[in-house]
DNA sequence: TAACAATTGAGATTGAATCTCAATATCAAA
DNA sequence: TTTGATATTGAGATTCAATCTCAATTGTTA
């Protein structure tokens, strides 16, 4: 189990400057958020609590996970298995993914050059960026070596 | 309306190929597609074709537009009011978008830099990219000095 | 032309995401 | 601590894009 201080702190520093309440529920799935740490989506965190004997209403979960996002502790990243997928990213640098077609793995990375150029073609156009998502989708090292034998 | 000879053609080979008939509904959306020649979905492609008298059932939409991205004539872009939206990219280069978060506006834009930067990481991590896309979400030149009076 | 297999369309179904609303919990003020 | 205005919860209903069903129809090949 993480620490959790600094994040829930600037949860509920959100949800009293929005005059919302900080409630029993909303506790347990962020903290099942933190537990779970990598990718996931709506349903596999209803799961993942339920699992732990912590059931809370999908509603309820799928109502706070924008406050996450709004919070600025979770971010959207791909989607998958048509579902919105989402991860903490709170204290994490900006990265995009790869996706293997294959097995499914995903691999961040991070490149300072496309960024730059990103935010010059943006300004070229005269665009502001706010954000944006950079997903390759492909085959990875592993299922690239499975498949030459 | 655009002449159609050669993309036609592909899509009749491709549909021969895998011993699936060329029928009139799927000419129609064809011809839809081709007339369209920007960003659609689903839905907005039968109301065009109803618009035109031209009344094809939501499911054959559906299903000949998977066979129209698998023979290369168009592509599954961005994804617009949660829908999947396609494009006819049939002759034309890899471009990626920008989307204005205020009027929807997109910018199609193509920076080979990238492009080979994006190359390069993969191979730096062993992953063999397939297809990617990278979506640029902010406000459009427009929108910005409408914001500034 | 005949025979087989693929296709069509109307409507049913799926599944993620959202909404409804009565019962309940939160929290700031008294 | 108590109170009361207001936000929240959960079970189930609803939405909506996308997919599926299946009997009737059409395309293709021989
Ligand atoms: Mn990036
Ligand atoms: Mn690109
Ligand atoms: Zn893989
Ligand atoms: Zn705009």
């Amino acid at each position: 189990m993480k620490k959790t201080g600094l994040p829930l702190e600037i949860f509920r520093n959100y949800l009293r400057k929005k005059g919302l309440k900080f409630t029993r529920e909303r506790l347990i799935i962020f903290n099942g958020i933190i537990s779970i740490s990598k990718h996931f989506d709506a349903d596999s965190l209803c799961e993942f609590l339920k699992g732990r004997n912590k059931n809370i209403s999908r509603a309820s979960v799928y109502r706070t996970i924008p406050l996450l996002v709004k919070s600025g502790l979770i971010t959207e990243s791909l989607r998958c298995n048509n579902k919105f997928s989402y991860e903490l990213t709170f204290g994490r640098r900006h990265h995009d993914h790869m996706v293997c077609v294959k097995c499914g793995r995903i691999i961040e990375f991070y490149d300072a050059r496309i960024e730059k150029l990103q935010n010059e073609v943006c300004k070229k156009r005269g665009f502001e960026p706010l954000r944006h998502k950079l997903g390759i989708k492909g085959y990875c090292r592993a299922c690239l070596s499975k498949m030459r034998k």
